[in-house]
RNA sequence: GACCCCUUCGUCUAGCGGUUAGGACACAUCCCUUUCACGGAUGCGACACGAGUUCGAUUCUCGUAGGGGUCGCCA
């Protein structure tokens, strides 16, 4: 039975190598049928805090990677803080007490007395690497305050835990030979490992918390983006998968995913590859769960979509036009207000020929005839109306696309008409012709 | 400094001894078109360098250079 985990220690939001691990863990967990946890390693009192822990969890919850022990969820082998695991560490240095394998410093600080023999980490990624017998100073496993360092509890609450797997970033490839020493000073057998690549920022720095992109709430959630999309991309930072398309839903991900594809070479973030799949993913989306995905966007630019099968379609009308979910209420607000505002230099070419107010008037008298308000008819009443008013369409179109909406792109108009319904469309022109 | 990992278009990558070195994002041009987009087509663009192994290296080996990581009483 496959057990894996995620565990990050709460110092700050959940950012996107996290995230990244996280979601290697889950792949191999959900693909296997085995178990995914996550272990909030918060032992060091002075640079965890609660806020952090809960912004982690949240962003885990976005992303859709949902674990089956740990945190609000309970399991067999909590608790899943390690603040709260004490006893067990005392239990596990006392053991290693018994083996000699420990020293106190004059302080009060715990040392572990590392094997000094060559340890060779076995990695489903970077193959097998071996550390020669190590010369650097023994390892601080707990403090002169008794709480304990990570080294040691990582690899206490993964034999507790009876993790099987490890996927982690390949920061910790070089610290590994520390842990599997400790596993075999406690008899007990590692884990298989998996050391990820890391996420570089575009300059090839290493992504860290407070770099741009890189904080999965700040920027992902409130940056208008899908977790479907997000879960995708990042999936293909490190791994590809066999197959023709990259845009891939997860339960393919998951069938496909194989540890043994992971890249052993870093890679930089590229924030246009990723809105580009946001783009592909948001036009998927059928109307509803558009407006579901963009209401608090729509919210936050106050709109209140009353109407929602309409604010539906409104939205579902932009899909193509936009990549974010945040960039929707420029292109639908006109939908939702009557004073809606004008674009400068288009009210400009609407004045500067005379002749404009009238074709306006004939498409408005065109309107008032039908009989239906369906698109095709709005689009066919257009046509007559600028043929009776001896112009092209196309230059009709535009006239009423920005009575109708104020703007000089969006929909197509008898998209736009159609959705305000008849009333509405010929009010709009009125109050454009009065302009 | 020591040790570890890595090195194909600008970026993500395919390639697992013989290919016109393929795809995606981005960019450019064209087509489609009532706008903006979408879509379609085309183009631009890479094997870090040096030895060796081999009939033949992007591919294997070793160096060099470059990048990243680790060496905490952070995780």
């Amino acid at each position: 039975m496959i057990r894996v985990r995620f565990a990050p220690s709460p110092t700050g939001d959940l950012h996107v190598g996290g995230a990244r691990t996280a979601l290697f863990n889950w792949l191999f967990a959900r693909k296997h049928g085995g178990t995914f946890i996550l272990r909030i390693e918060d032992t060091d009192g002075a640079r965890n805090t609660e806020e952090a822990s809960a912004g982690i969890l949240k962003g885990l919850k976005w992303m859709g990677l949902d674990w089956d022990e740990g945190p609000e969820k309970g399991g067999d082998y909590g608790p899943y803080y390690q603040s709260q695991r004490k006893d067990i560490y005392d239990s596990y240095l006392a053991k290693l007490e018994a083996l000699g394998r420990t020293y106190v410093e004059e302080n009060g600080a715990v040392r572990f007395k590392f094997s000094r023999t060559a340890i060779t980490v076995h990695d489903m990624v970077c193959g097998d690497v071996t550390f020669a017998p190590t010369e650097e100073p023994d390892m601080t496993i707990r403090r002169p305050d008794g709480s304990y360092i990570f080294h040691f509890v990582n690899v206490v609450d993964d034999i507790e835990m009876k993790m099987t797997h490890v996927f982690r970033g390949e920061d910790h490839l070089s610290n590994t030979w520390k842990h599997i020493d400790l596993f075999n000073a406690f008899g007990a057998t590692p884990p298989t490992y998996a050391h990820i690549p890391l996420i570089l920022n575009s300059d090839s720095s290493k992504m860290s918390k407070r770099d741009a992109g890189s904080a999965i709430e700040k920027s992902y959630m409130n940056g208008g983006f899908l977790p479907d999309a997000v879960f995708n991309y990042l999936c293909l930072l490190g791994w590809t998968p066999r197959t023709d398309s990259e845009v891939l839903d997860r339960a393919t991900l998951t069938s496909l995913f194989e540890p043994g594809e992971i890249h052993s070479s870093n890679a930089r973030f590229d924030m246009q590859k990723c809105t580009w799949f946001n783009a592909q993913y948001l036009r998927a989306l059928p109307p509803l769960d558009l407006l579901k995905a963009a209401q608090p966007f729509l919210l936050q630019a106050g709109i209140i979509a009353i109407d929602e099968p309409v604010a539906a379609a409104a939205l579902h009308s932009v899909r193509e036009k936009v990549s974010l979910l945040s960039e929707l209420p420029d292109w639908v607000h006109y939908f939702f207000r009557e004073d809606y505002p004008y674009e400068d230099e288009v009210v400009a070419k609407l004045k500067a020929k005379p002749e404009n107010s009238a074709l306006l008037e004939a498409a408005m008298a065109a309107f008032a005839a039908l009989p239906d308000w369906t698109e095709s008819v709005v689009h066919t009443a257009i046509e007559e109306a600028a043929k009776g008013a001896g112009v092209k369409t196309g230059a009709l179109m535009p006239l009423l696309r920005f009575a109708l909406s104020g703007q000089s792109r969006g929909p197509g108009v008898n998209t736009i008409a159609f959705l305000l319904g008849k009333e509405r469309t010929i009010e709009r022109i009125q109050r454009t012709l009065a302009l």
